[in-house]
DNA sequence: TTCCATTATGCTCAGGATAAGTATAACCTC
DNA sequence: GAGGTTATACTTATCCTGAGCATAATGGAA
């Protein structure tokens, strides 16, 4: 290949490009994903020449197909589907997702747009009553059996070594945030649907609602995303309403993160954050003790530089 | 807008993407990074049909430019170059960008190929010597000047408040993390050539080589997200030889963060992680006592999960 | 009314991690 | 052997974190 042209003049290597979003929101403590086709799909669309940029392209598809509007909006990851798809001669297609965050408000009636429970599609990753059943009933065993069929022995051993490490198997702790290792291993397992639907062979039974193309992989980057990011930048603030107790902040968190935490130390560090502020007011209609109402500080992300939000999220 | 095809068929909203390489290298203390085209630009080429993947095709890319293989690679960010580049009618181009980290090899003779210091694009960034002089004499009269340009007064402030913080003037604590944002500020400010190449007006007055299109944002990028990484994965192994002394390690780790470390901390945090193991050799032609050599353990990354790497670059 | 379940909130305490400094060792050049 | 330079071992004070105890409000059941 001789030095080329650092810039094609007029590139004949015109591709595909598709906008694809996670758009999250967190409704009594469980976390919900909008989805279109029947929950089968992501709100997605193609880039096109109206777009001014690729976020206003995505805006535009999001609120066509879901009637949501979006706010809070970052890229996660860019990727030619390619091995994937398996057509490896067809012209190149590559799909930018985003993920956004809002609250669950009214869908357009009529709309195609639906909120899904996220843990629907990966029920192996909700932790919060102790680690589900389905790892050690199924997805051990069907690793387990995977590292078995390796030729080599190191390869048996290297295979079992990461399924323990990404499940937290063999007495490991349990990290929250390998969701997308999680998903690419039962993939290269061959022990869910989407990795079955090219190859005929192999018996998906991983448990677990699966999506078209790749938007299950992209819904694990926006996850794995998100756990990572709530713990040292106040974004789960997008997530809740105006006016929230303490204790509906924790679950929030704990149903992003798919774990508990210690409620003494959660107050303590939002608090001493200066994260939020009281309202004055107090919960209602509520069991126990009633709450102070909180709100969250905007001001704070603009004082101090870049706010980190430690959350109790790091050990245990 | 009806609800669309979630997919378009055959879509007519073609497009042409770049692929483009912040290459990272460090050099006896000096962080580098690859460039072409008189160190003006960054190793890129267009997404090819050819092309297997675009990691591939970034390889491809760079190779043919400079000679030199890629190791490491992740992406960084894809956008479409679009308010930069002024033409709003233009087919739409984007942009997809990866940070790689190796070692500075041979340089294939005759290559386009030249490692340039990161320095020299972003003489504001370097730390390790207390502020540098040029922040307080340039950098901060024209940012006072552009804030004071506003028209309110609350405008003013919230001008000269994100200065100060991006910056770290007024007393605040300087950020090394946030390059792009620095950057951005600049651009906004229209203090740097990039801003000025469009609207005739203004004058660029801060110092620091620039690039063409938006390449120099896309270094700010790949910086950030290095001195992001390299305090919680074991990523700044990739940019050393096989076998370093410890002060070499930390002299790497300081040209990459722009700041300086407490040395006797720095040891104890890197043998507490058993990241590295002594080869058994020690150091030659140095001053002072020889140091031992150690080499990264590679196998630690797959015994713990995802080993993170705590740098003594929190607080100070 | 009392007791209990439930949630809110204040406080303590031990262990670990971190920043920063002191002290000593080993090598070189002059 | 004095002085510069780097390596390496310890010490100390502080802060952070995980974990638990204790008490305060509230509503509903006994």
């Amino acid at each position: 290949m001789a030095n080329a042209p650092r810039k094609a003049e007029t590139s004949i290597d015109a591709i595909a490009a598709d906008l694809v979003a996670v758009l999250v929101a967190v409704t009594e403590g469980e976390p919900k994903i909008m989805t279109i086709a029947n929950a089968a799909a992501l709100p997605s669309g193609p880039f096109q020449f109206g777009h001014r940029s690729l976020q206003t392209g995505l805006r535009a598809w999001v609120e066509a197909q879901t009637g949501h509007p979006l706010g809070y909006v970052e890229q996660l990851y860019t990727f030619a589907d390619h091995g994937r798809t398996g057509d490896a001669r067809a012209p190149h297609r590559i799909s930018i997702s985003y993920l956004g965050l809002t609250r669950e408000d009214q869908v357009r009636e009529g709309s195609e747009g639906h909120w899904s429970g996220w843990y629907e599609y990966f029920p192996w990753e909700d932790h919060r009553a102790g680690p589900p059943a389905l790892i050690a009933k199924i997805v051990a065993p069907k690793l387990r059996g995977w590292a078995k069929s390796a030729e080599s022995t190191s390869v048996q051993r290297a295979r079992w070594q990461r399924a323990a490490i990404t499940f937290g198997l063999d007495d490991r702790a349990w990290n929250e945030e390998l969701v997308l290792q999680r998903y690419e291993l039962l993939y290269e397992a061959s022990v869910i649907p989407e990795a079955v639907r090219d190859k005929p062979a192999g018996e998906a039974v991983v448990p677990g609602r699966s999506m078209i193309s790749d938007h299950r992989r992209i819904l694990a980057t926006g996850i794995a995303r998100l756990r990572a990011k709530i713990k040292y930048r106040p974004v789960v603030f997008e997530l809740m309403p105006a006016e929230f107790t303490l204790l509906q902040l924790q679950r929030s968190v704990e149903a992003l993160a798919g774990r508990l935490v210690h409620k003494q130390n959660f107050r303590r560090l939002i608090e001493q954050q200066e994260l939020v502020e009281e309202t004055g007011a107090m919960a209602a209609e509520t069991v126990g003790r009633p709450a102070k109402l909180f709100r969250f500080r905007h001001g704070i992300v603009a004082e101090r530089a870049v706010a980190g939000t430690k959350l109790p999220l790091s050990r245990s």
